[in-house]
DNA sequence: GAAGTAAAATTGGTTAACCAGATTGGTTTG
DNA sequence: CAAACCAATCTGGTTAACCAATTTTACTTC
């Protein structure tokens, strides 16, 4: 373990510790939903953390919607109650770096939606870089190089295709975490390289006819290899 | 639109400007994966904005994996390619709040898969954690109170059950933006919710039994309420 | 001339001071 | 006595100064 690694987990503990404090506040003081939280510098003083330390939780905590801050006025919890924000607390706490298996298993769920949305939904300018993104894809493998990226592309250009933000959004999430554990246990395979350009004109094809059923049993086949690299680590 | 949503439209305007500028920063100077950014001082300084906004959008575009952070050292390129990063930085710029329907539509995607991976994974400890939150929902219904919070929790604990990290990131981050839009668009009726807790129970009643097939039929029915109104609104 | 070393400059991270706007309590005025 | 108003205070947000670790640079030494 270097000393990255460690630093951000002293710094994890101390945004846990504090989650817990203001989460037991909540419960201690009894405050309601749209009840006002203590001002930033109280907290820090209370718990005994730098007030930069409060914020990046109550940031934290706003962006799972849990907290709300008012500029000038204060920071407000939100209304959805005390029992719901304990448990999602709770399950906040318990949040990990996800591992790899269940990484792949939510991208192999989201990506057979966005196609079978796609052949619904998709637009011609969708088509076209669907296009391109495969065609550079095709010149990178011709020449031998490696084509991650161009890979990437075009699942990315199906998930816009899909016209569901919030898919697009969990796949950007997950795709970056996605390369670097491809790299890190040599997932990817050279020969697999040629059979996947063919694999993702066959759904392009699919969602060019319009044909969802197609599209999500060929994006199916596409994932075989990663389906018994799924398995096979279990 | 009030104050609040101007000045944060305003924030996010000035960061979506930073993100394009880092972009065409990196594309200009040709940096390639691993290669170092100018420090966060010039870089605000250049951009002429705070040091502070570059911190953030740095810190967002660590979120994606683009880039990452080395103190005392420097902000690096993540090593996923030039193709890749302009493609996703493309996306990130596109992105906004997710409508309504795009929400529903991935949470029922998550869900059906959620309830029936519980039935394949589920240990006894969920059970009573399900069992828990059901019960809870039963006692507020039956004594005409509002139960949505206790609706969630038993959603949340189904996709606790389902052992899969990265899904259970998810459903954190859209109840509350679904729980919202519910109150907004009042999708929820107070005589479906007696049935609901029959429903809780069927869906309870196949994990235990550990058949997946039923789970995820039980979780479908649980939903056709929704489901209608979500072709209702296209 | 190359290798080692120490000091100076540069870096992201942290802390503290400052700001404008919202809130609040007391005072004034009708 | 109530309502209106104003100033003192408190709020989250922003800016600037500071810190410790790292990297670079220049000098010494062999």
């Amino acid at each position: 373990m270097n000393l990255d690694t460690l630093t951000k987990n002293e710094n994890d503990e101390i945004q846990r510790e504090i989650i817990v404090q203001i989460r037991d506040l909540i419960n201690y003081k009894n405050l309601e939903p749209g009840d006002k939280l203590p001002s930033e510098r109280s907290l820090s003083e209370r718990f005994g953390v730098s007030r930069n330390n409060v914020r990046e939780v109550i940031r934290k905590l706003e962006f799972y919607g849990l907290l709300m801050s008012k500029p000038q006025s204060g920071t407000f919890v939100a209304d959805i109650g005390q029992v719901a924000l304990n448990g999602m607390i709770e399950d906040i706490l318990k949040l990990d770096t996800p591992d790899f298996k269940s990484l792949v298993e939510t991208r192999i769920l989201l990506e057979l939606k966005t196609a079978r949305l796609a052949a619904l939904r998709r637009t011609e300018q969708n088509l076209k870089e669907m296009e391109a993104t495969i065609k550079a894809y095709e010149n990178k493998v011709h020449n031998g190089e490696d084509a991650v990226q161009e890979d990437l592309l075009f699942h990315l250009a199906v998930a816009r295709a899909s016209g569901n933000g919030t898919m697009i959004t969990f796949m950007l999430i997950i795709t970056p975490e996605i390369i670097t554990n491809f790299e890190k246990y040599h997932v990817c395979d050279k020969n697999q390289a040629f059979t996947a350009i063919q694999e993702h004109w066959d759904i392009y094809e699919a969602i060019k006819a319009k044909n969802p059923q197609l599209a999500k049993a060929n994006m199916k086949t596409h994932f075989s290899a990663l389906y018994q690299y799924l398995y096979n680590i279990e």
